[in-house]
DNA sequence: TTTCTAAATGTTATCGGTAACATTTTCCCT
DNA sequence: AGGGAAAATGTTACCGATAACATTTAGAAA
């Protein structure tokens, strides 16, 4: 692999590196024969400037860190698309980190940050499991090399750009609009009690429960995960455990996954959908609009989310501005899961 | 934003940058006490060495850029996903490019690759519809700064690491299949014609169709497009155009997403599946096993050619051997859209 | 105590660019 | 032709780290 350096172009074009640089730059204080000659040489070795030159020298990297579980999740994807794109529109590049499921943040990790110094970094999900204290001693130290965003419940008012998910609608979409179609029995299912952002959604649903009177049977909230199989296992689990009459007539996942699941066990069990058991999931992923039935969901928006605060990372660079909050609110999207568009209604 | 440098540990410890550097990387030519005493500025100002600098001096990025069209795209998700912890694996960062559809590969993009100074770039998609004199010339400026590698149809056999998709059996398993359930008249639907990698699908389909004797109707091979709208759109312009003598009795997609929308499409004009209507999807999603009935479908396994492809460009980075090819095999996940679980038959 | 070697630490050129500043060239005007 | 300003180009310090090489220090043997 050759390495061609500005040095190599200057010499071969008989010129300086100053000039060089000016060409490439586009400066207009070139000589039109020189800059000719530079280009030729150029195009002949196809140079661009190093980035890691350019970076080393210009003290910034114009790159954002994006930090997130996994890509191969939806919300999560489609956060880092659109941090991608938001960024690009600024000329800025973004550097994937995925930390796996329930990892906190580690300190290697913010080592890692600190040394790719990053003109900001973006959580998203991930980190709220870790301990309180190390979370803001973590988040204290990437501060001082540079500026911080997450993508957070609302509660966690951390000192930095937070950018912070709608979990009271969330919750009270979802069981409102149930409450409306004549659901009284309603269960949640999905997520897990260990991690705190999560219970915290769990926790949501129950006040919410309890602010419309309707029962708040501990059965009727089942831990079980974040993915299909959870979804099957965790609706198997829930109805043996239940006669009839204590039966929930609608269900809320923790997100739409679980929903896959739920309904592909549910008619396995014999279930006609949605007239046995409503059912609303959450992230309105593309598939919602086909499965059958289509899937109500919550849209948390994660995509305007991300644009924001990529937007609010890249103004923080200039300002000393600490910390910065803002929600974005949920909104129900109502298909055919809880049998809204046939004017069911449960008695 | 504090910028510590190396100079600054140096200062502030009473050592020179040798010794920072030394305590930095382990080095076991350090006094205990010298050590501690670096140590313990290192860790007040949560120093860690800057990678531009390190990049720049070491003449290596350890990252590889990892070229598709969008991530919000399953397959291609995949292919990151997989490329990311291979990559991880061996001490490596990827950076992504997205190049949005049909985008062919830009000047500037190679430009950008170059500037970067990657030790490898994986290209995923999206490349082969570009002119394939403007493709190699492509190639050619980026291979002389890295090794280059291609996720592609088998008989583009560019001066590159060639993993080759499986064009052969991605048609052949599913007619194969669909012939042994007694069907004849099955269609193809997606894709688009005018791009050069899709059509080589469309026209492995057909002659398959052709080598098992089975009517290769002009109207059984639909243009479509690559989403689950393009699939509702498809088959209904397909079925509206024929007689039921005409009509085919199974439909294989250009992959799952077409095949939701095709299945949608179905349910909503009436059809029983699977027993009016078979169907075939490709890329085997996630939700394959999720949907109604359970999508039965090709699996290329990209993450196994993302796999092999960040393999071969990391030892490509030591070798001098230029171009390399290999071919993964493809696989068809039999479910429930053919009815083959059913011992179902056509007559 | 002197001498010699090994251990510990320091000095400095280098990586590939950039830009401020210095110098040279061009060319117009008298 | 000479003077002077503007245009073109060159020189060089610096960005932050590393490693080869140089130097100092410590400790053991004589």
């Amino acid at each position: 692999m050759s390495k061609v350096t500005i040095y190599d172009i200057a010499r071969e074009a008989g010129v300086s590196t100053a000039t060089v640089t000016r060409v490439v730059r586009r400066d207009p204080h070139v000589k039109e024969a020189t800059r000719l000659k530079v280009q030729q040489v150029i195009d002949a070795h196809a140079y661009t400037p190093s980035l890691s030159a350019q970076n080393l020298e210009g003290g910034r990297t114009r790159t954002l860190a994006v930090v997130l579980p996994v890509i191969s999740n939806l919300y999560f994807n489609r956060i880092l698309d659109a941090a991608y794109w938001e960024a690009e529109k600024n000329g800025c590049s973004v550097r994937l980190f995925q930390t796996m499921e329930n990892q906190a943040i580690s300190p290697e990790l913010v080592s890692e940050l600190i040394r790719c110094r990053m003109d900001g970094v973006l959580f998203a999900g991930s980190i709220w499991s870790a301990d309180r204290d190390d979370l803001n001693n973590a988040l204290e130290k990437l501060g001082r090399y540079m500026p911080v965003a997450t993508i957070c419940p609302p509660d966690v008012s951390l000192e930095c750009i937070c950018i912070q998910s709608d979990l009271v609608n969330c919750s009270r979409l979802p069981v409102r609009h149930l409450h409306t179609l004549g659901h009284r029995r309603i269960a949640f299912l999905g997520g897990s009690m260990h991690s705190k952002d999560t219970s915290r959604r769990g926790v949501g649903f129950l006040e919410q429960l309890r602010l419309m009177d309707l029962p708040d049977d501990p059965a009727y909230h089942v831990d079980a995960g974040y993915d299909m199989e959870s979804g099957e296992r965790a609706i198997l689990r829930m109805l043996s455990g239940l006669d009839s009459s204590r039966r929930p007539t609608a269900i809320v996942t923790f997100n739409d996954l679980v929903a896959l699941g739920v309904m592909k066990q549910l008619k396995k069990m014999g279930f006609s959908l949605p007239q046995d058991m409503a059912i609303i999931g959450c992230d309105n992923q593309f598939f919602c609009a086909y499965t059958d039935p289509a899937l109500t969901s919550v849209d948390l928006h994660p995509e305007e989310m991300a644009q924001s605060a990529v937007r609010e990372l890249l103004l923080a660079r200039e300002s000393t501005s600490r910390s910065f909050a803002m929600i974005r609110e949920a909104t129900l999207v109502v298909r055919e899961s809880c049998g809204a568009h046939l004017g069911f209604r449960k008695l």
